[in-house]
RNA sequence: GGGGACGUAUCCCAACUGGCAGAGGAGAACGGCUUAGAACCGUUUUAGUGAGGGUUCGAAUCCCUCCGUCCCCA
């Protein structure tokens, strides 16, 4: 053993012998039980920070925990190759999407190993390799077989003068990335998979997962889903054959009715509005309402807009006349895409209404059963009371009166019970190249084929121009979209669609158990025996998209006979992001006379420069707080026609560098390129474009892996975020050289003794019981913790504290100027369950210290040390006396004393007959081990 | 805009089903070691839990209001 710990030599060597003795490829053992440690699948951006890391350190402890506990722990890894953002960088550098995603696949898995994760590499899946995407292709075509998929027209992000569907990012604030051209929506036929048909099973076997999973999750999954109970209602349209169904899950106001409104798609407009007058008008807004995007249609602030169609529509409860509209916030894929508008129940209705003088009719009483005249409401009112004005049904509980409204419907058969839901039918379908070809055959005599299986996969084209204009690129593919029918043998075309890349990341984890399977997608005993996955760990961003998809996935999977089971994932934890501090050079905004003066010449009026005025003389830092400051002063109307000129006229610092790295900022936060004082940001999630990414290379050659490890997940607990800290990771660099020099003294000592035959406790010396009594106290307070909570923070702490209980030991022994056998015997015990607690943090380390103790076996094949709840027994605790809740005195009990025993002790004590002379005693609370507190009066 | 989380010492964080506010780390100060410093070993150090109110024998923990920070959804 060397006296100096050289994090980088032996971390080198335990990784060679890792590999070489494929430590962590682990296989089925029907006599074993497993343990299926899972992270989410890497995105192949290029480089990992430290940040990223985070998920997999938690993971990779577990993993490691978990084998010390003689589990089968299956810790798999693979890449999440295909989408978008490769793409977009190929086309910005010209490479390869293919060689982008291979290159980064190579550094970040150079950097994983290099942090020493147990992964079982041979099990490592590419999600842009032909051998697994063939089966997203294969999986297709038997839910295509099923009726599971369809196309429809599905609007898109459209760049008219490229003609190419964008992304929602491309698309960012309705202009296309690469020509800024506004943005349309375009509808496209596309592929989409029927979710919805699942959602009620998606929905209840929620309840299962409950506790397991963090509530947030289930919470944003429900309402995600969406469920809810009402009523279709149709109502005759005056003078015409048709009905408009409407969905309502208040039935019990439809006396409050006073429009119907549809949503500007609906189908019925045309025909509502032919003829008539309103005809050109209501067209236009249709057409301008399609065009915004559809995301902004679901917020609430949105400015509410509709139109009159002309028509009208008879209320089959009291024959009530009403106006048909179509306005902007009523979503032709959520119910029928028509509601009845009920101001007096509705907020958005009542907002409709307001803004359009439509008059309308109180229908229930407030929760303080006030009935407010509908003129005078301020607010409408959303809750359940008791109805008024509401017919037959009026005085009835508004439950109640939906009920017999519902059945009532029903009888005369204008209405009956339904249920909507939020969910929609998933769209698959994307115009782009870097993804899994739709392995689909349009033939003018046959329709749509499948590729036929031995043909799969269908594989993507190389060499393929991604910056043409007009379709998706493989459009422009000719060898690739001409085919032959697999029918009828004729000319046909090939689907050009490739998939959304959530259909990659449904299964993954099922394909890691039988990764080169090449007859099915995987083998359904195998996967019964590592799946359920026992715990999932990744961000909370994939709470609602990815987790219901693959859960979704299951249920068709085990639809299909591939499964048992229904729910994939036992357990989930959303781990937090590690932060840093960021440093900004920004530009200086300020309205000076000379501003003025040339925005005079610009044509700016008296009033605008007077408002301009009022802002002169401060200084802005940055161009975001400047120009929200002048469109207050300004209105945003005028701001948004004159905002190049002000900007660039009050740019007061032409030069700045915007976001920078630490490096590049001096001792005193100015700004290295040009002395400006530099914005320090707050500690924001660790990202390239913020420059506030710490390169885990880089770290790992200052102080180790092991230290880093230990650094990221003693800075919070998993779930939580965390902020690096340089001042941390050195912490965690010592505390680990601490181990080695505490070992380095020990360890000749140690080689020889056995960690068995013990002295009893009442035969040894205060310090030697007191090393004994904590190490067994640690070891069950670390186990507990990896059992139940995973605050693995606190696990590192509880190490850092059995670490400085071997230092006072070492002092004690010092003291009296020799080692005895015993102390050898004890030291080894405390060392033994450090170095195996430590591993699943520092496993270089611990395998070194491991090694040098005399174990032959490599110590991932080691057991976890075990506790002695007997030997963990506290000799005498401090019990707290409390007078009123205040505290008074303490007293010392043995831990198994009585309540008895702990009352009368008390009560005995002088501090307490001080307090209680002359006053009652009401009553004493004894809480074991605790406290007790003395009521008096 | 909707939903959620968090706020404890100079800083990062502990405190498990309400039960003595402090485990660990960082920082600082002092002592030892040293020619000296760093490192190392040791000792010491600080808050009443963002603010206000409520429930309780007892509140960091539960409830309400407000302030602040962050996240997710849109």
């Amino acid at each position: 053993m060397k006296e100096k710990y050289f994090p980088e030599e032996i971390e080198q060597k335990w990784q060679r012998r890792w590999s070489d003795e494929k430590t962590f490829e682990v296989r089925e053992d029907p006599d074993r039980k497993k343990f299926y440690c899972l992270e989410m699948l890497a995105y192949t951006s290029g480089r990992a920070h430290v940040g990223h890391m985070s998920n997999y350190l938690i993971g990779d402890a577990l993993a490691g925990y978990k084998r010390l506990r003689g589990l089968n722990v299956i810790h798999p890894f693979g890449w999440d190759a295909f989408g978008q953002p490769a793409e977009t960088a190929a086309i910005k550098n010209g490479i390869d999407p293919e060689q982008f995603t291979r290159d980064a696949i190579q550094y970040m898995k150079g950097q994983l190993q290099r942090m020493g994760f147990s992964y079982d590499w041979s099990r490592e899946i590419a999600t842009c390799d032909p051998e697994y995407y063939k089966w997203n292709q294969w999986f297709f075509i038997r839910m295509f077989e099923r009726g599971m998929l369809y196309r429809k027209l599905a609007p898109v992000n459209w760049c008219p003068k490229e003609n190419i569907s964008l992304s929602n990012e491309q698309a960012a604030n309705g202009e296309c990335w690469r020509c800024g051209t506004a943005v349309i929506q375009k509808q496209l036929m596309q592929w989409f998979a029927r979710i919805t048909d699942y959602a009620d099973q998606l929905l209840d076997s929620l309840d299962s997962l409950e506790g397991k999973w963090p509530e947030r999750v289930v919470t944003q999954q429900r309402n995600w889903i969406g469920r809810s109970r009402g009523a279709h209602v149709d109502f005759q349209i005056e003078g015409a054959e048709q009905k408009i169904t409407v969905f309502t899950t208040r039935i019990d106001t439809i006396f409050g009715a006073n429009a119907i409104i549809l949503a500007p798609e609906h189908q019925l407009i045309e025909s509502l509005i032919e003829g008539r007058d309103e005809r050109q008008s209501v067209l236009q807004f249709v057409e301008r309402i399609r065009r915004q995007e559809r995301t902004g249609r679901t917020v609430e602030s949105l400015e509410k807009e509709g139109i009159f169609t002309g028509s009208y529509a008879i209320n089959p409860f009291n024959g009530e006349r009403m106006p048909v509209w179509t306005a902007n916030f009523v979503l032709i894929d959520y119910g029928t895409g028509a509601v009845m508008s009920v101001p007096a129940g509705d907020e958005r209705d009542f907002e409709f209404s307001r803004k359009y003088s439509l008059p309308f009719r109180q229908i229930k009483l407030t929760s303080e059963g006030q009935e407010i005249p509908a003129e005078e409401m301020e607010s409408p009112n959303e809750e359940w009371t008791v109805t008024v004005n509401t017919g037959e049904w009026s005085g009835l509980s508004s439950e109640e009166a939906n009920t017999r409204m519902t059945a009532y419907a029903e009888e005369k058969g204008f209405g009956r019970g339904a249920i909507t839901y939020k969910l929609r039918d998933w769209g698959i379908s994307r115009q782009r190249y870097w993804g899994t070809p739709v392995p689909m055959i349009h033939c003018a005599e046959c329709g749509i084929v499948p590729v036929p299986d031995d043909e799969l996969p269908v594989v993507l084209p190389k060499g393929v121009n991604l910056a043409v204009e007009g379709g998706s690129p493989l459009d422009h593919v000719p060898e690739f979209v001409n085919v032959v029918c697999p029918k009828c043998k004729g000319a046909a075309r090939r689907d050009t669609d490739t998939m959304d890349t959530f259909v990659d990341s449904n299964w993954y984890y099922f394909r890691y158990c039988d990764p080169h399977n090449d007859e099915k997608p995987f083998d359904s005993d195998i996967v019964h025996y590592w799946l359920p996955v026992d715990q999932y760990i990744g961000g909370i961003e994939h709470a609602v998209l990815h987790l219901i998809y693959t859960r979704y996935w299951t249920k068709v999977m085990r639809d299909f006979g591939l499964v048992e089971f229904d729910e994939p994932v036992a357990r989930l934890l959303t781990q937090g992001m590690v932060c840093k501090e960021t440093y900004r050079c920004r530009p200086t905004f300020e309205i000076t006379s000379e501003v003025l003066t040339s925005l005079k010449a610009d044509g700016a009026g008296e009033e605008i420069l007077s408002k301009l005025h009022s802002l002169a003389g401060q200084k802005i830092l940055g161009e975001d707080e400047f120009s929200i400051a002048v469109k207050k002063a300004i209105g945003s109307a005028r701001f948004d026609e004159l905002k190049t000129k002000i900007l660039d006229r009050a740019k007061a610092a032409i030069e700045y560098h915007d976001w920078l790295f630490p490096e590049e900022v001096t001792d005193e936060k100015t700004c290295k390129f040009c002395g400006n004082v530099v914005e320090v940001g707050r500690v924001e999630k660790m990202s390239k474009s913020r420059k506030n990414a710490v390169d885990p290379i880089e770290m790992i050659r200052i102080h180790g892996a092991d230290a880093l490890r230990v650094f990221v997940l003693f800075a919070g607990p998993p779930e939580k975020d965390k902020e690096w800290s340089d001042a941390g990771f050195e912490g965690a660099a010592r505390y680990l050289q601490r181990v080695w020099r505490i070992a380095y003294k020990w360890h000749s000592r140690l080689v020889d003794v056995s960690a068995a035959d013990f002295p009893l406790m009442s035969e040894m010396g205060d310090y030697q019981r007191r090393l004994r009594r904590r190490a067994h106290q640690i070891i069950r307070s670390i186990t507990e913790n990896f059992e139940e909570r995973l605050h693995l923070n606190t696990c590192i702490s509880s190490l850092m504290e059995l670490t400085n209980e071997i230092y006072l030991f070492d002092q004690a022994v010092d003291k009296n100027g020799s080692q005895t056998d015993v102390d050898a015997k004890l030291a080894r015990e405390a060392f033994e369950a450090l170095i195996r607690m430590l591993a699943p943090f520092a496993p270089h380390i611990s395998e070194e210290l491991w090694e040098t103790l005399g174990h032959a076996e490599s110590i991932t094949r080691a057991e976890w040390p075990t506790f002695s709840d007997e030997l963990a027994r506290d000799e005498a605790m401090e019990i707290a006396v409390q007078v009123n809740g205040k505290l008074r005195t303490r007293i010392f009990a043995s831990p198994d004393a009585s309540e008895d025993h702990l009352r009368e002790s008390a009560l005995k004590d002088e501090k307490v007959q001080a307090a209680a002379a002359g006053r009652n005693i009401v009553k004493v609370i004894v809480v074991p081990r605790k406290l007790v507190n003395v009521v008096i009066k």
